[in-house]
DNA sequence: TACGCAAAA
DNA sequence: TCGTTTTTGCGTA
């Protein structure tokens, strides 16, 4: 084979070099900082609302899923290696103790809708990324709220039924096995608690003066900061549930953060150029929203790693990858992101598919194809059928000539 | 415009 | 860093 004659010069850099910069320097200047954009990420979220309805399941490696995907882990089972995205065999391999509960989808969207409720009052237009996780722009309603009395941000605190605790307790002293590991412990301790505790600026817990009707009530502040212990107090007192967010001038940072300080915990870069620099100059790049894996292998073999990284090779970037490609690039290593979250478009696919061992004759893989196409059909049907019915005739005369084939 | 690949959840 | 499923966007041809 001959040699491509793909070498970069550093005349070719240079040149790539000012050009780039001239792009950096406009991106610089509409740099947003006016916005608050939250990211909202419920803890664990399936495998948390399977622990809180069955208390047997409390202080146990759990999972969510089946044995050929698990969709959540809890933090227990996290602590053995078992992760989301992981098939349930190998996570039983890692932990055999692991007990794996089947999804209840219907449940969880239940739980998503009244965690949305209380988001909505926050961004009316907020937008959900999935069951349990959510952008929010609550710039409008932080606006509104530096005039708020103290008592339009009052909540009071439901505590727990002393008796479900005692019965909680019970059921779990005398359920206590001789249960424990035989198996690679990863990590020894338990989840951090990361809540910058002490007390939150102003938890005021009148007790004189009322002594029965304030008397378990907070006050959340007018900052971004309270706005969003606020919104994870009553997401927690409505559902039982914890969950955790990002708070920062566009959604590629608010996303980053919300990991940040996981689970239960918060975390905030302050809107302006400096703060949103610190926080940037040693983040790997693999910890933004879309860098994937491959990305980050191809980005490592040129040496880049962290989001300085990034920004220092974004002349030859933009010479190896395409123009989407390296803007992107820059707009990380830049630290920006979008800053407003309208748009929520119809969908525009719809598919189902399935995967099938090797072995597998001609005629069971007509008849396959003529089950997910039933199982699409349905699909179709339940979401309104509008255009999408022209769809399924595609497909069907597709199937046909695939008969043909065989 | 179809198709494959990458990514996210 | 495989394994599964669904949806989306990008790049190539």
């Amino acid at each position: 084979m001959m040699q491509q004659k793909a070498q970069i010069t550093s005349q070719q850099l240079r040149k790539a070099q000012l050009q780039v910069d001239r792009f950096a320097m406009k991106l610089e200047q509409s740099r947003n900082l006016e916005n608050t954009i939250v990211h909202v990420d419920m803890d664990a979220f399936y495998a948390a609302v399977e622990m809180r309805d069955n208390p047997q399941l409390k202080d146990k490696p759990i999972a969510v899923g089946s044995v050929s995907m698990l969709s959540t882990s809890n933090y227990h089972a996290r602590r053995f290696g078992v992760r989301a995205a992981m098939p349930g065999f190998i996570a039983k391999k890692l932990c055999p103790q692991l007990i794996i509960v089947p999804p209840n989808f219907d449940k969880y969207r239940a739980v998503s809708k009244e965690v949305k409720e209380i988001l909505a009052e926050y961004d009316p237009n907020f937008m959900a990324m999935s069951l349990d996780e959510a952008y929010l722009n609550i710039t409008q309603h932080l606006e509104e709220r530096q005039n708020w009395p103290e008592d339009k941000r009052r909540y009071f605190i439901k505590t727990r039924n002393p008796v479900e605790i005692d019965l909680a307790e019970e059921e779990r002293d005398t359920l206590r096995e001789p249960e424990q590991p035989l198996s690679p412990l990863l990590f020894e301790d338990s989840p951090p608690d990361v809540q910058p505790s002490g007390n939150p600026a102003q938890q005021n817990f009148e007790e004189q003066n009322h002594p029965q009707a304030l008397q378990n009530s907070v006050v959340f502040g007018t900052s971004a900061e309270e706005v969003v212990k606020e919104i994870r107090f009553r997401i927690e007192q409505k559902t039982t549930l914890t969950a955790s967010a990002g708070i920062a001038p566009n959604t590629m940072l608010a996303k980053v953060c919300s990991d940040k300080n996981k689970p239960d915990g918060q975390y905030q870069i302050l809107p302006n150029r400096q703060a949103v620099m610190d926080f940037i100059k040693d983040l790997p790049i693999r910890k933004v929203s879309g860098i994937g894996k491959v990305t980050e292998k191809m980005l490592k073999a040129l040496g880049i790693v962290t989001c300085t990284d990034l920004y220092q090779q974004r002349a030859l970037l933009s010479l190896l990858f395409s123009e989407t490609s390296w803007q992107y690039f820059l707009h990380i290593s830049l630290g920006l992101g979008s800053t407003n979250l309208e748009r929520d478009g119809e969908r525009k696919s719809m598919s189902v598919e399935r995967t099938f061992s090797e072995i597998s004759k001609a005629e069971e893989q007509y008849s396959l194809c003529q089950e997910l196409c039933g199982e699409l059909a349905q699909d179709l049907q339940k979401e309104g059928l509008k255009y999408l019915n022209i769809l399924c005739i595609v497909l069907l005369s597709h199937i046909l000539n695939m008969k043909e084939g065989f």
